[in-house]
DNA sequence: AAGCGGGGTGAAACGTGTTTCAATACGGCC
DNA sequence: GGCCGTATTGAAACACGTTTCACCCCGCTT
């Protein structure tokens, strides 16, 4: 689940995961995560396009350790409902144990910046692919990643309606505009106000 | 509409937001802002605690100014789905205009800095009054401004789900992963699957 | 073995957000 | 009118993302 990168970019996002996790976005200075990883900036600069980019690569890293932790203990529940809450409640706890990282992974991931796009709709992807799993309250794992669960277009549309809610939250927890608990409780609410809408037939299949 | 400021923030602001038109986010150089301003730098840093809040000073101008439209011109349409895309296609077409004056308002109001969360919140809430209102298909005004909506929780949730989606989409939007009218064709499907939500409740508060 | 080329390196330079400071201008009060 | 506190100014300094450049090292070709 780790090695997707050379080992010179592998340790230089660690690097920059080290630093985020005690002092944030603003704490993660360029100048110290290449020495810290034992490279000059100009190396770092030949991987990584800009600040928000390295971050960004981190966040992918993190999303691959979110999605193998997901496979191996998948949320439970009844209800697609109680299920689907599990899954952000596993996420929420993964981002409050280390809540500077997850405000500077969030930050970066909306910079806006255009040369990220491919990447972010990348790690949209694998969130909506997990959501999907955990409606469905099965997984379709293939060579060690989700696959991709061919897609029901119903499904595919109330993931993607959660997945906007959840970011924009996260958005709103990352400057402090809820504390966690609301976060999760407007999470739930909403979630089952987007499940209602789904086909009204039935429960959890 | 206009005038919540002294004068001189103001024109601060009217000053960020011309260079935030042509140029992005990064053409609002803050030199260039307080000398086109006519103020010294420290000036303009006395009123706004960083280019961030200056930015989302802008932001809850032009927040302002699309409510006075949207009163003046409340969408029309015959149920709630063809009002709220009715709504959206009015915000989205006030933001084509201007695309990197969107941009920067965005990454501003993005950034996460927990100093920005009560203006934040203040801009979410100009937001979700007016959706609430095209719910209803009727306002309610008051000296000028839209009233608070004496709250029915059900719509509230509702007007929070889109308003949610609505900034994700945006977000996504503004670095460019997808289009403006794949952005309305995604708003208008999300906010069909929200609103058929909305009838079957149970409550569980 | 010599030469070549593509990273890698270290250091300096640049631009811009942000801070600081001494000097000055202003508005109200006696 | 003179005084005082506060805002404004202009300019310099600082921090950090980003770029540039001259030089070096290492593996490969011939």
């Amino acid at each position: 689940m780790a090695d997707q990168m050379e080992p010179r970019a592998q340790r230089i996002v660690e690097t920059a995961v080290e630093l985020a996790e005690e002092g944030g976005f603003e704490a993660v200075r360029l100048r110290d995560v290449a020495s810290h990883a034992g490279v000059a900036l100009g190396t770092l600069y030949r991987r990584f396009d800009s600040k928000e980019d390295l971050l960004v690569a981190a966040l992918a890293m993190e999303t691959r350790n979110l999605e193998s932790r997901f496979i191996q203990r998948p949320p439970a529940g009844a209800t697609r409902l109680d299920r689907v809450s599990a899954y952000f409640a596993l996420v929420a706890r993964a981002m409050l144990r280390r809540p500077n990282l997850a405000r500077a992974l969030l930050k970066a991931g909306a910079s806006g910046d255009p040369g990220l796009s491919k990447k972010m709709a990348a790690y949209h992807e694998h969130i909506e692919r997990m959501i999907v799993m955990s409606l469905r309250g099965e997984l379709s794992v293939d060579a060690g990643q989700l696959a991709d669960p061919v897609a029901n277009p119903s499904e595919m549309r109330v993931a993607e309606a959660l997945n906007h809610i959840w970011f924009s939250l996260l958005v709103g927890w990352a400057s402090g505009l809820h504390s966690q608990p609301v976060l999760l409780e407007k999470m739930s609410s909403l979630a089952s106000l987007v499940l209602q809408g789904e086909g009204s037939e039935e429960r959890g299949d």
